[in-house]
DNA sequence: CATATTGCAGAGAGCGCTCTCAACCGATTC
DNA sequence: GAATCGGTTGAGAGCGCTCTCTGCAATATG
């Protein structure tokens, strides 16, 4: 067992080194003023010389914070490890915020409750991380409210289903999803359908939301079907659609994977896209612009979501207090097929 | 300020509580099998009581463990953050691995190198961690050789470009490629192109290989154009091949979102698949299910690889000496684009 | 019955670091 | 010349935990 850790310098040895305390040396490495440069410059030299890195634990320790934060992720959710890239958009995000301030992402699976939800409440709640972001959740669940209970910074990225005073960080999905709607019927088209996303998650629910709104605006009929953010839900549900109402002119999908999925099943089914039937997507994500034709859809920035996450629940474990709700903006981006 | 560490009960709480020594509470916490039945259930409902949860920074300080393991990831690497859910399940796989054994995942993305590099170097070999799992790496990138010789456990995913005593996990990516071409040949295909993968990656530069080896020995040319592992470059790449050599009837992506995109190309160049041109791609992804006409591909087991690397560096770090290459097996998948 | 052996609990020494507090020192002021 | 005062540095007390070593019964052995 070649414990490469048994032999790494101590503080103390860079003090002896440098012919100071420990304290001084400790000062030097924090970066503190109250140094004179002549001493700081021996510490900062024994500092190379050994090739000395700090002892996280041993500070930790003292200074009772870890420096990393959780990120927190349904392994069940289709998002994480569907087609698109979701999940690493958002880790992206979030890991650039991090590493700015120099700061680890401990990275938490959770599946469908049980053993794995107890051990990420345990983690966290044990103080082994500064705060906690959680996201893709499904459901009513009861995590994010337990663990800010428990004192835990969190901060979770998607609106909440239940009541809870944990801050979010989302977009307007209703808002969005009606902007995108009424884009259709501005457009001439009379009969939209939505594929929804799964309705146990908000991004889901008020994207359907904002679809019946815009219709009902419009004083039309709403034709939903639902599916869970997939290609192949999307594909299935766009027939579905078709077989309840073969002379619909257009569909709101509610994510970009369902959009693709459904212009696979119009085509299969003989519709053109735009001519016979007219689709939007939501997310815009990089293969947006390669279906054919081009998927017009709602651009939300998600690589932001992620960095917004990181900022706040930073801000939150510094001891400030945050505004509970962010929103950020989406646009439609308007292509070929709407 | 609220810092909800403060309160956290300690193992002297908890001994206290028990009215037993801090070592014997020490003891049960740790699964100490010389406590005496009665005491043990005396601490356990102690630490039920309580809600004590061990503090991790103080028991690594002494352990010389931190129980976590970083996995890093370059970020530029086309397939962290491309169409395709690579990422995602490599991730996936080491977590699942790492949940068995209860230690973290810290993870860490690697611009090209500059300070981002140096950062990840230090974290690794500050101890911070028990050992590293890289992977996606581009180029000669020297961090895994960097960390190796300081006493870092490291596994790598995929092979390595440099001359390394690093162990690896990888798929046989020059005979999957060769079996791969061989199945197109054998199946009366005269003029078979490939669309490669960026020469700066192993995948890509052995997957080539393999190709050429296959075409060699049935004593043909080799028609080669290169991608980067997107939709976009297959796509591209498709519209190359096709000028080079409009009478090629079988083309070998070395990445199923470089074979969708070559499908595209395809379907826009009025060239019907399988009828005219034959398409084989790599990796088995999701997607591959439902492109039109569904693809016949590599398929690799890209979350095993992910346990398997978690596996390997698991054992590194408890000592063991592992062989220094892993290769999972591929299976060819026919579909019907092939 | 004395002694060796075993089984289990407690004492205590750190792990490497931060941070408070006291000490010191040259310089300024009365 | 004594008192005061910013500006620095050093000493030392832990942070919470593990682990070795010691101590002490209870049991087995000669």
């Amino acid at each position: 067992m070649v414990m490469s850790g048994r032999d790494r310098p101590t503080l103390e040895n860079v003090a002896q080194r440098a012919g100071v305390s420990r304290a001084t040396a400790s000062r030097v490495v924090n970066g503190s003023t109250s140094v004179a440069p002549h001493i700081r410059d021996k510490v900062l030299s024994a500092v190379e010389a050994l090739g000395y890195v700090p002892n996280q634990a041993a500070r930790s320790l003292v200074t009772q914070r870890t420096d990393s934060i959780a990120l927190v992720a349904s392994e069940t959710a289709s998002r994480v490890f569907s087609d698109d890239p979701f999940f690493s958009s958002i880790i992206r995000g979030v890991s650039l915020e991090l590493e700015a301030v120099d700061k680890q992402l401990v990275l938490m699976m959770v599946g469908p409750s049980g053993p794995s939800h107890d051990r990420v409440e345990r983690y966290c709640t044990g103080g082994h991380v500064d705060g906690a972001i959680i996201f893709s959740m499904h459901g009513a669940d009861p995590l994010p409210e337990r663990l800010s209970r428990a004192g835990v910074p969190v901060v979770c990225n998607g609106r909440l289903l239940i009541q809870s005073s944990v801050p979010y960080v989302d977009v307007d999905n209703e808002d969005a999803a009606r902007a995108a709607v009424r884009h259709l019927l501005d457009t001439g088209r009379r009969r939209v359908a939505t594929i929804a996303g799964p309705q146990d998650m908000s991004a889901g629910i008020d994207r359907l939301k904002g679809y019946r709104a815009a219709m009902q605006d419009s004083g039309r009929r709403s034709l939903v079907a639902v599916g869970d953010f997939t290609r192949q839900s999307g594909a299935l549900a766009m027939s579905q659609l078709l077989g309840d109402d073969p002379q619909l002119d257009a569909v709101f999908a509610a994510s970009d994977a369902m959009a693709e999925g459904a212009l696979r099943a119009l085509r299969q089914a003989g519709r053109r896209v735009p001519d016979d039937v007219a689709v939007v997507g939501f997310d815009d994500m990089d293969f947006a612009r390669d279906t054919e034709p081009p998927l017009t859809t709602v651009r939300q920035p998600i690589t932001d979501l992620g960095r917004m996450a990181a900022r706040q629940v930073l801000r939150m474990a510094g001891g400030e207090t945050i505004e509970p709700v962010l929103l950020l903006p989406t646009e439609l981006v308007k292509r070929e097929s709407a």
